[in-house]
DNA sequence: CTTTTAACACCTAGGTGTAAAATT
DNA sequence: AATTTTACACCTAGGTGTTAAAAG
């Protein structure tokens, strides 16, 4: 019980950082309803099937590694989550995030200056914690499966995800694959499926502060 | 231009830290003398062969990647600096520990109290900063070389190191070994040398605070 | 019936000493 | 002649979807 890497993973630029402030940056991923969904292979499409009670589970942390880092090399880099596990063993003790299968989530960046003071812990409640700035990127949104539930997020997957290269099968995939990237160019959890977006969007900005981040 | 580890790693174990208060933890090393050492095969010694000017080079620190961590934490666990790395590359970009060929040196560990004004640039110049509690071992010093000199050390190595398994050949050295190992239990640098150690020995105690920091 | 688990072959990524070549 | 660099085969370590079995 490892847990299992998002694939496309999230990668954001941050701006308008402090270059010589220390800075932490955090991912967690939260639902976005108390629903849980099937999918219809005939017709394509998730259905709700039952509700989940969210409020039982604590939401985890997922620190960036190159945390705590000054905003001048935050600034510098893309910043990838492609590190983070996620699992649906509710008892893991490895770290990982815990999701459940069948539920949508959306992942959410934070960011807050390194104060001794500040307790990590104070990121990830529900309700927004002092000094920390969050973001969020609706085309990151995503439905948590044990089994890919769809041809074409499994084939995507095999065609990007360098590790899954063993199931290529160049010859046949060819071309077929160009539509299927068009509109599913992105995510995923333990095993999983997901929603489109359109690349080179821009995330949503701290009107508040002078913080603001960027997908990529 | 990647560097090497050190194979067999500095493994410490910490004891009278406050459980509640934060700590870096950090590695660096620092050459024992200014000489330049050459092997003599036939009569298995090193000798002295030149001087070296070791004053030109900055000392690189290596903090360890569990920093900043509660002394809890730090203390339940033995903390392993099997991931440094070293270079003879004086240009080196990657942050890797420089050091030259054919000298010897001796790695120091190095524990202070998290606070957001203590600079970590501090830790590693030869005047020890305020608040920085320094340990080395005398067990741990080693010569650094290109090319193994010693053919017990390569032994050593090829046996102990689970990415050399590709070498073995347990046929042959069997028993060879064993003698080895109980003289040459230790360390290495790009490739190296070094000298052996009692295994067990008690590192040396900070007297005047409660910190205690033991080989392991 | 649907969903989850576990073992698996097949990859990426990177740490070894070796031996030949290059450097000094 | 001594030392360093480079490409290499051979490992460890770990991330894929697949598949059959297990669980519900």
């Amino acid at each position: 019980k490892t847990g299992r890497r998002m694939f496309p993973s999230i990668r954001v630029k941050v701006h308008n950082l402090d270059p010589f402030q220390q800075y932490y940056i955090a991912m967690d991923i939260m639902p976005v309803d108390s629903k849980r969904y099937r999918y219809l292979y005939h017709s394509s499409q998730w259905i709700v099937t039952g509700n989940t009670d969210h409020s039982l589970i604590t939401t985890r942390l997922y620190i960036h590694p190159d945390s705590p880092c000054s905003g001048e090399k935050w600034m510098q880099q893309v910043i990838s989550f492609d590190r983070v596990k996620l699992t649906n063993n509710e008892r893991d003790e490895n770290g990982h995030i815990i999701l459940q299968s069948m539920n949508k989530y959306k992942p959410r960046i934070h960011i807050t200056k390194h104060s001794p003071q500040m307790n990590l812990s104070q990121m990830h409640p529900s309700q927004p914690a002092e000094g920390v700035h969050t973001f969020t990127f609706p085309e990151t949104l995503f439905t948590t499966v044990t089994a890919y539930q769809n041809q074409q997020i499994t084939k995507l997957k095999i065609e990007r995800n360098p590790f899954a290269k063993g199931f290529r099968d160049s010859a046949r995939n060819r071309g077929i694959l160009d539509g299927i990237l068009h509109s599913y160019p992105w995510h995923s959890p333990f095993n999983h499926d997901f929603k489109p977006f359109a690349v080179e969007l821009q995330g949503s900005c701290g009107s508040s502060t002078s913080l603001c981040i960027t997908s990529k």
